[in-house]
DNA sequence: CCAACTGGTTCAATCATGGAACCATGGGAG
DNA sequence: CTCCCATGGTTCCATGATTGAACCAGTTGG
């Protein structure tokens, strides 16, 4: 049977997943955060197939996380440029890259880490905070239906 | 060939990816964090085969994110645990919920949003911030290597 | 003691993925 | 203008992953 669609789901978090919950769309999304556009650029840095990429791509396309235009250095080749809503990921992936950064060990190669571009100091921690502002842990929170 | 690891990959989301960057393990641990401990409620909630099931369960407690324990109801069956490790992926949940909640539209059934425990409101949107409190948008962050 | 429930395992069929080969355009050098 | 490489794909096949169904051993409730 094909892959379980859970588009219907009234859960946020199942939606989201069905639009990028697979193995390479948030890697294309976060490569497309660093300004990356070229189909040859993602195949490069991903090391995937180009018929998955392309595939991938598509999807993201159709999905409205990336859009197709225009490539800027004046060629006819065109370039896949992230929408608002595909910027909208990046709390995703920051969420993602801390939690990688603390709870999976890095091999010898190096360590890597996310720093604000005018300071270049690290990112703060993410924080899940009420109405009110008090901080948040996992048991202190509930899913409600809004009708 | 087989899916291609990324564990040795020096970004953190691609390490994260490769541990949770599956079809279900992130809608485990989203039914976890409500307090599903048993085999039969994943089963139940998910609808995933038993055999995926089965799979996805051990590797989220190879990972360290579940754990087996002896249930609490007192009977000879056992259940899943989330570890310290596993409760700490309720951010990118809750990233995950809000982007799906604001870009991914729910379909007729009915919608669904996440309030504190305490006062019932709304949580507040996730924002990702820099050492000393600016707000940072996607394109104010780099990603650096440490040495 | 028997029936149903829990928590699996095994199986065949189908779907997705990966690698390689191929190909139509674009663009740059001469 | 022409040749040749880069870009951005498409197609094909082999292999891996996912699925639902069937089956099964140990537990529990009645």
């Amino acid at each position: 049977m094909r892959r379980k669609s859970l588009s219907g789901a009234a859960c946020p978090i199942a939606r989201t997943l069905d639009v990028i919950g697979d193995w390479w769309s948030l890697l294309i999304v976060r490569d497309a955060l660093r300004g990356m556009r070229r189909f040859s650029e993602f195949e490069k840095s991903l090391g995937v197939s180009k018929n998955i990429l392309t595939q991938r791509l598509r999807s993201l396309v159709k999905q409205g996380i990336l859009e197709l235009s225009p490539a800027s250095d004046g060629s006819a080749y065109r370039e896949y440029r992230l929408t608002t809503k595909g910027r909208g990921l990046f709390k995703v992936l920051v969420a993602m890259g801390q939690w990688g950064q603390e709870n999976v060990a890095s091999p010898a190669g190096g360590r890597v880490t996310m720093v604000d571009l005018e300071h270049h100091k690290p990112v703060r921690k993410l924080e899940v905070r009420a109405a009110d502002g008090r901080l948040l842990g996992p048991g202190e929170t509930m899913i409600v239906r809004i009708d």
